[in-house]
DNA sequence: GACGAAATAGAACGATCGTTCGTATAGTTA
DNA sequence: TAACTATACGAACGATCGTTCTATTTCGTC
């Protein structure tokens, strides 16, 4: 019961590497299996389907996002250093080694947008608790008075989360290397607007 | 020759419809020319090899952006208005029936950016070409007289991606209705950041 | 050290993948 | 209409997919 543990997260590990390349239906029992020194049904056993394999992929990769992104921003003071806390450690996980082909959850998010199933409904759910996490934020930061009392934390989590999909876009589609610049840049103007009598 | 340019569009726009549900690799000659009422070998021969039939796919699908987006787009005065109606269509084409799984673009995007081939490379080209029609765009805006001057052409073409690719995935993904309103709010609050003198 | 359980391996399954080949049909041209 | 070519089909290929089964090895406990 221990040693499994252990290799069922030596699995997920090298999974999330994969499934970052190529999706979660490129993913591939065979591949993963025969690139961990594991024989296919050695490695089947551990989650007794793939649904179940790419479910506690995308758990896994939550998981981690929760450590590396929100833990930080939310030991961070209340207000806009929280946001920027935030944002910042964002960039830095769209760029985390551990997943070599982007983000897993916008590449999962993209094919598993119009896919019914529990990877779906997992999915959607875990980005539906990170765009509440930017609300919660976002009001927090209006009454802290850092940000204008009529700011809409909505539209604020929307552009934020936009923001970061344009730079996983032009770093890895375009490979501009100005993509961090540009995201910068529209992030801080997106703090400029939000800060009290910005601009009317 | 005729007959086989007929049925070569009628397969391309059912695979353009496929692939957007189930990505560039999801898609299957299989199931295609099931769907289609095809032999196998018959729609095969058409393409010679799935990668060929991949990048046809792409070619297809980038054709019909330019004709849905940035044709009418160009036909609109130079300037902001050229920039509102590009952005207008480029929402509209978002939501395109003939896609039912989201804009190709974006999901061929997410799934190529880390592998090197053909397909990439055709992608990140047509990717390419849109953002410099971005920039382009706000510098003739910017000499119509309608952006300030020192204004960014770039940054403008960074948000405005940015923007689209977030109304996909809280559209899609997280299925809020509030999508466009966020969208089109992001896009006022960008413009009226590029007119002239419109903060400081 | 022996025993029961957990973990891994190996072989095989039907299904489907992209692809090839030979053949028949359909369409175009002379 | 005859000849020719483009188009489509059907069967089969080896490879790989997820999955199932049985057997073997490894582990933790008494």
């Amino acid at each position: 019961m221990r040693k499994g543990a252990e290799t069922r997260e030596r699995i997920l590990d090298q999974a999330v590497r994969l499934a970052s390349r190529d999706g979660l239906d490129g993913l591939t029992i065979g591949t993963l299996s025969t690139e961990l020194g594991l024989s296919k049904s050695g490695l089947f056993a551990h989650f007794g389907s793939k649904d179940e394999l790419q479910l506690q992929v995308l758990q896994a990769a939550v998981e981690r996002f929760e450590q590396t992104v929100i833990r930080p921003a939310l030991s961070a003071p209340r207000g806009e250093p929280r946001i920027r806390a935030f944002f910042e450690n964002w960039l830095v996980w769209e760029d985390d080694p551990s997943m070599p082909g982007g983000c897993l959850l916008v590449a999962a998010s993209v094919e598993l947008d119009d896919r019914p199933g529990p990877q779906r409904d997992f999915l959607s759910r875990a980005h539906q608790d990170r765009f509440q996490f930017m609300v919660k934020a976002a009001r927090l930061a209006v009454e802290a008075g850092h940000f204008r009392s009529d700011l809409d934390p909505g539209q604020l989590a929307f552009e934020l989360n936009a923001i970061v999909l344009g730079y996983h876009h032009v770093q890895r589609m375009l490979r501009d290397a100005r993509a961090g610049d540009y995201a910068r840049a529209a992030f801080e103007r997106l703090l400029a607007h939000s800060r009290r009598s910005s601009h009317e």
